[in-house]
DNA sequence: TATTGTTATACTCTATAACTATA
DNA sequence: TATAGTTATAGAGTATAACAATA
């Protein structure tokens, strides 16, 4: 008789993997509401913080920062223009591509939710000092080195 | 002109759930990968982990276990019941509930796969020492105890 | 009334293939 | 030939609502 209570998942708890993937939905579940009240979403979140770091940057390789596919990416854009939030300027030089630029309007809101997803991880992780976010870090970043 | 070479993805580095974001999914990937020749994902995989360890649980009490709706649980455990992984034993004592047991077949079957994933992690983890991984799951569910 | 298993459905994400215009 | 952007589509994975049988 299994109730509820003790989550019967122990037998997986052995495995970096699976602690790896509950720690990550439940911070991204969070991460998700931070973010909804300016209508954002982790992906939207992450390509405007893309285009603000590299303006003119074209949409295939904002596709491969974000290790999405060109024709998904499409849409995106698609939709963040439409709300203002970026412009797709034609290149002279090159007249295929396009340079994707975040208008003031997304810079303002891209200000505003980078302030929203660091407050909410600041939140989420006020027991941690800032040495173990350090080293937490940097295990992290071993992990995908491996690869 | 950004390259492919340098993925610009750095102003979101300094987020740590965008770097617990992508270990898991270079680790999810590799998991992945690791199960295939057993024919087995990864929900699949903790169904019968979770099984094996609770046998006679019920399907509500694993589609909790596992974070899924009960309707999706029900293709699942029709697809193990038919591959002769598992079993829906009746209970007397409440004639609306299944009573999940794996097979023997079932049974070899996540054993081949739980070495599989083991070998998968040690392989990828290689570099980490025994105290490294045991910090790293220590903070992983520091995370999840938040919520 | 509440719960278990079930079905059907819808919605999001992601992946693939084919097209056009340019290079 | 190769590449950028585009379209359409298909496949996962997940979520919701309604139902019959049973408690």
């Amino acid at each position: 008789m299994n109730s509820a209570s003790n989550l019967p998942d122990s037998p997986l708890r052995g495995f970096i993997g699976y602690n790896l993937k509950r720690a990550y939905m439940s911070l991204h579940s969070d991460f998700v509401a931070s973010l909804t009240h300016l209508d954002l979403k982790p992906t939207t979140f992450s390509a405007l913080a893309i285009i603000n770091e590299n303006p003119d940057i074209s949409q295939t390789d904002l596709a491969r920062s974000l290790a999405m596919e060109r024709s998904n990416i499409v849409v995106m854009i698609d939709e963040l223009e439409k709300r203002g939030l970026i412009v797709r300027n034609k290149v002279p030089t090159d007249r295929r591509v396009y340079a994707l630029r975040l208008t003031d309007k997304g810079t303002a809101l891209f200000n505003d939710a980078s302030r929203a997803v660091q407050h909410h991880e600041d939140k989420l992780l006020e027991d941690f000092s800032f040495d173990e976010k350090e080293q937490l870090v940097r295990m992290l970043i071993r992990i995908q080195k491996v690869k």
